[in-house]
DNA sequence: CGGACAAGCTGA
DNA sequence: CAGCTTGTCCGG
């Protein structure tokens, strides 16, 4: 080898090929091959796309190939490191996070985004270290984030794409420089003052990065449901902590992992203001019904589809309801007694949870009767009943129902569906949750959360008390605190409840969870590092626990390379 | 991933 | 034993 020959050690840009090669950097190319830099290189008897990871001055190999070409620019240095960071954190490969930020399209050279002529707003004291910032559902969130805007170059998130699309133009209304991502990723990178866009975003370029917005923070889209399952608001956390700038997380619910990570810094409304920033939330008592079996169609229900001038909608989830049982005594709601999710009954009459796996006799939890009657209808027997009790048409939105369903049917119609109907439907005035029950009990360890989240897309469709929004919960459980967090706009009742369960069973962000299925899963986790705990399989899935995400993260990878079969979810949605 | 090559199966 | 499928390994 020669003295001074410059090699590039690059990840191909290749599914499923999780290795690193080294090449030869020919001399023409010293200028342009910088770490993140985007290559050609050959690998066996093809040649492929690849992201230069390390530049190096020696290697084992003498018999290098050189780089056959430089095909554009590519993530900064600090996010090649950041993507490693979150393989890691993720146990996943590095290909899916360069790709997440690298350009959609080849590009050669960053543009320079002409200066603009804005007038810069007071600079905030509003919690300039970064932090949670509660904002209610109802609020502009260029509201909230605008005075940050004079710090500098702002990197903000959003879940939605085409909302921030939306933003991107509302700030390019307000005489900003601003970058939509992915589309103007050269854009972002040669300076704005605001990079904006969806989930992916937290990986595009902000040339003089100020500061990092995660807008929405609750919302679960801003983790990808593919493996690696990463989330915007951890990357954007540790993006903004290495660039040493401060970061925002933005929801009218932020989520326990995001209160655990701001601590004190957390601004949220007066109460006058929240309250004005929600709608009307009114909670139908269910235990007030004669029968515990009664109809979903209530008196509360009827009233408000029979007034002409409310829009109405109706969301149903019809998964779920063999976990709705009332006590045929007391009318109460049987939920499991560790965990105080939904309970289902198994044939041979036990009660199981399927969120905490405990087991127990079929008793009533509040008086110990053995008489208990399953609840709960589907969409379609409930549109039947709700039809007969109304002049005016009910329609019925299904998941594959098209743009069109909605923009066709009648005026006056009431429109029924599962959460989907939330998306598809582009007005109302009212929304009601027929089994509100069925969202609070689902078995999976965010419940509550999610639940509430509803709320807050339904809350957004109705719009202000003030102009009439109003959402209806029709519940067996009105003490429940999101029914309480709802009804008092008020979201900070959960907090406390939902960290002594989370802290009760050990889940996020109390201790840090990976689940892991597939054939080999077995075998891969075998033998245990000391630092993980493993448990399972239930349902061929084993969830492995740490007291933390960094010892989650060094203990799965001292298991090695992940075989074929063998499929890890760090931080998984269902448990 | 995709090609190379080896090992196993089939039909005449 | 050619011809084809299936599996495993490797690429710098």
């Amino acid at each position: 080898m020669s003295d001074g020959a410059l090699i590039a050690r690059v990840v191909p840009d290749v599914t499923g090929l999780d290795k690193q090669f080294d090449y030869l950097v020919p001399d023409a190319m010293r200028s342009t091959v910088r770490v993140g830099a985007v290559v050609r290189v050959p690998l066996g008897p093809r040649k492929v796309r690849a992201w230069v990871v390390e530049l190096l001055s020696t290697s084992d190999i003498e018999t290098l190939k050189p780089i056959v070409s430089w095909s554009g620019i590519g993530p900064e240095p600090e996010l090649v490191d950041l993507a490693g960071w979150a393989a890691h954190r993720w146990c996943g490969r590095l290909r899916p996070f360069l790709l997440a930020a690298s350009a959609p399209t080849l590009v050669k050279r960053s543009v320079v985004a002409p200066a603009a002529q804005v007038l810069a707003p007071p600079p905030s004291s509003l919690l300039p270290h970064g932090g949670v910032l509660r904002i209610p559902p109802c609020t502009d969130p260029l509201e909230a984030i605008g005075p940050l805007l004079s710090r500098g170059p702002l990197l903000v998130v959003h879940p939605d794409a085409e909302f921030s699309a939306v933003l991107a133009a509302r700030l390019r209304g307000m005489g900003r420089r601003v970058a939509l991502l992915p589309r103007d990723w050269a854009i972002a990178a040669g300076g704005v003052d605001v990079a904006i866009g969806p989930r992916s975003a937290v990986w595009g370029p902000c040339a003089g990065l100020a500061g990092i917005v995660v807008l929405d923070e609750h919302d679960e889209a801003l983790q990808d449901e593919r493996s690696p399952t990463w989330h915007a608001r951890d990357v954007a956390l540790e993006r903004a902590r290495r660039a040493g700038t401060p970061c925002w997380l933005v929801s009218p619910t932020p989520t326990l992992e995001a209160l655990t990570w701001a601590q004190d810094r957390v601004a949220a409304p007066s109460r006058v203001t929240e309250r004005n920033g929600w709608p009307f939330v009114e909670v139908v008592d269910r235990n007030a019904d004669e029968q515990p079996t009664s109809s979903p169609v209530t008196r509360a229900l009827l009233d408000v589809c029979r007034d002409p001038a409310q829009r109405v909608v109706c969301v149903l989830n019809t998964k779920g309801r063999s976990r709705r049982l009332v006590c045929g005594s007391c009318k109460q709601l049987v939920v499991c007694a560790s965990c105080k999710a939904g309970v289902a009954q198994r044939s041979d009459g036990t009660l199981d949870c399927a969120r905490c796996g405990a087991t127990r006799p079929a008793l009533c939890n509040t008086c110990g009767s053995t008489r208990l009657v399953g609840v709960g209808v589907g969409t379609a027997r409930f549109r039947d009943e709700l039809q007969a009790a109304l002049r005016r048409p009910v329609v019925e939105i299904t998941g594959d129902s098209t743009a069109t369903a909605v923009e066709t049917a009648p005026g006056n119609a009431v429109f029924i569906g599962t959460e989907a109907v939330l998306h598809r439907v582009t007005s109302a005035s009212t929304v009601v949750f027929v089994e509100f029950d069925d969202e609070l009990l689902a078995p999976r360890f965010r419940a509550a959360e999610e639940a509430l989240t509803l709320v807050i897309r339904a809350a957004r469709l109705v719009g202000l008390r003030a102009s009439g929004g109003r959402v209806l919960l029709q519940t067996h459980m009105p003490r429940h605190e999101v029914v309480l967090a709802a009804q008092h706009a008020d979201p900070s009742r959960l907090i406390a409840p939902e960290r002594e369960r989370r802290s009760q069973l050990r889940l996020p962000p109390v201790s840090a969870l990976a689940s892991v299925t597939g054939t080999n899963a077995a075998e891969w986790l075998h033998p245990t590092p000391r630092e993980l705990e493993v448990s399972g399989p239930s349902q061929g899935t084993w969830l492995v626990r740490a007291v933390n995400w960094q010892v989650l993260g060094d203990g799965l990878a001292l298991l090695g390379a992940k075989p074929r079969g063998v499929r890890v979810e760090v931080d998984p949605h269902r448990v």
